[in-house]
DNA sequence: GCTGGGAGAGGCTTA
DNA sequence: TAAGCCTTTCCCAGC
């Protein structure tokens, strides 16, 4: 495909914010947050009607090389057609040099978002604020995604002895970052409120060494079993939650040690 | 497009392992690690060579539903083409339901992976341990990427007093993560090798409250100015380095608390 | 397989 | 804009 044709049909997508794919043999710079150069080799351009451009290559779902909310143009060069992606603050720029263009789509499309999620975090947060007796009987809830200065607390509740409570949910494998962030959250409450305050991480599961670190910092945890409901229904459903070594003593206890 | 002409050309594409990319109407639905939907409307889905599936809307970088590592197929079923992908472990399942199909494109590519990158992380540590004194006059390289149970400590240097010195380094702007992750490393250190350590932050910058959580903790930080070389010059380089408020005093001190 | 952690993380929400 | 944080994070390296 001659580059005069190519990069009319470019130019024409573009100005009606089509998503635009190009085909061709590119070589790729990028300079900003970090440098990279690819050389020449086959590759599929992708350039989004809210300037989002992304390079792919027949492997991964990622792309190689990516910029969000550019300013797009593209001028012949000589032998070459040269596809230029800007953004100031930060300052970015990607270039993709063609040597060929072997193929240019042009896809009428709406700029538009209508995926429904379930399962998220939010979605079991928000089941969990229905009824925190699930976790343990008479807890009741105090607040939702309370902000402190050092963050935002997924959960903030009462035990029945009067102690605060700070709940921080993962959908998801609890790591070192779950536990200390929840740590955090949970000796910001206690200076705060200067009361007795516990912390619980409530996940569906815990690395062995988070869940050393949690229990010496004398947190708790609780495995949190949920199912994810078929996409007809909206929302995910909590199956049960499930106690287990909700002490240090216990746990190491437990471990025989 | 009639769906037999265009199953065809997609089974073709995905036999000979291309890129192949389809442009129809079609809803989605995703069931794995969290359950979504999207309703009928015009999408591109992407298919590479090594089985990464991902439909695309125009906009964001970011496909709205992607699956790798998928084994695809496509049949057509009533007024309807659809297109599934399915793994295991976890189990996964992406159901792309055509009732339109627009346009069918199977890119020739090799699957190869060739991004060569500067200024990573790596790079920088690199160019560190090639001359510690940048961060502190007499300090000693003693280890690089050190692994232990709790974690990959950067680097591990002797200052001139004889105590050890844990280096966390970030190529970016430092968080409340990168603190305690540094914590984390420290004080293992501190207890494996039974001498008094310090902790030094190496970053472009950190958030205020990470600083003071930093700061709170008994840890340093330090700035680390560099500058991303162009793509011609394989490396980055280091321009500078800054230590500012090494002791909570000084800190507060400066902070006129 | 699990674990730890980087990434040009992206992207969203709220202050 | 910055901070904080979730993500079907993705992806890789080590073990």
């Amino acid at each position: 495909m001659d580059f005069g044709r190519a990069t009319g049909l470019i130019r024409d997508g573009l100005s009606k914010r089509h998503l635009v794919t190009v085909f061709g043999e590119c070589s790729v710079d990028y300079v900003g947050r970090a440098t990279s150069t690819l050389p020449f080799g086959k590759r599929l351009a992708m350039l989004k009607g809210d300037g989002s451009v992304s390079i792919h290559q027949n492997r991964l779902v990622r792309p190689t090389n990516y910029m969000v909310n550019t300013r797009l143009s593209i001028e012949e060069a000589g032998e070459c057609a040269v596809l230029v992606a800007k953004k100031l603050s930060p300052r970015e720029q990607l270039t993709i040099t063609f040597r060929k263009i072997l193929d240019v789509k042009s896809y009428p499309m709406e700029i538009t978002d209508d995926l429904r999620l379930s399962g998220s975090e939010r979605d079991l947060n928000d089941l969990l604020m229905e009824d925190l007796s699930m976790i343990e009987p008479g807890l009741k809830p105090v607040n939702q995604q309370e902000h402190f200065s050092k963050g935002i607390a997924d959960i903030i509740a009462e035990d029945s002895a009067g102690n605060f409570v700070v709940i921080e949910l993962k959908r998801r494998q609890a790591d070192y970052a779950s536990v200390t962030q929840l740590q955090r959250y949970m000796q910001q409450v206690e200076k705060l409120k200067g009361k007795k305050t516990r912390g619980i991480l409530l996940a569906p599961g815990i690395r062995s060494n988070a869940r050393k670190l949690l229990y010496e910092l004398g947190l708790e945890f609780a495995k949190l079993d949920f199912e994810l409901k078929p996409s007809s229904a909206q929302k995910a459903e909590i199956k049960g939650l499930e106690r287990k070594q909700t002490t240090l003593l216990e746990h190491f206890g437990a471990a025989g040690k």
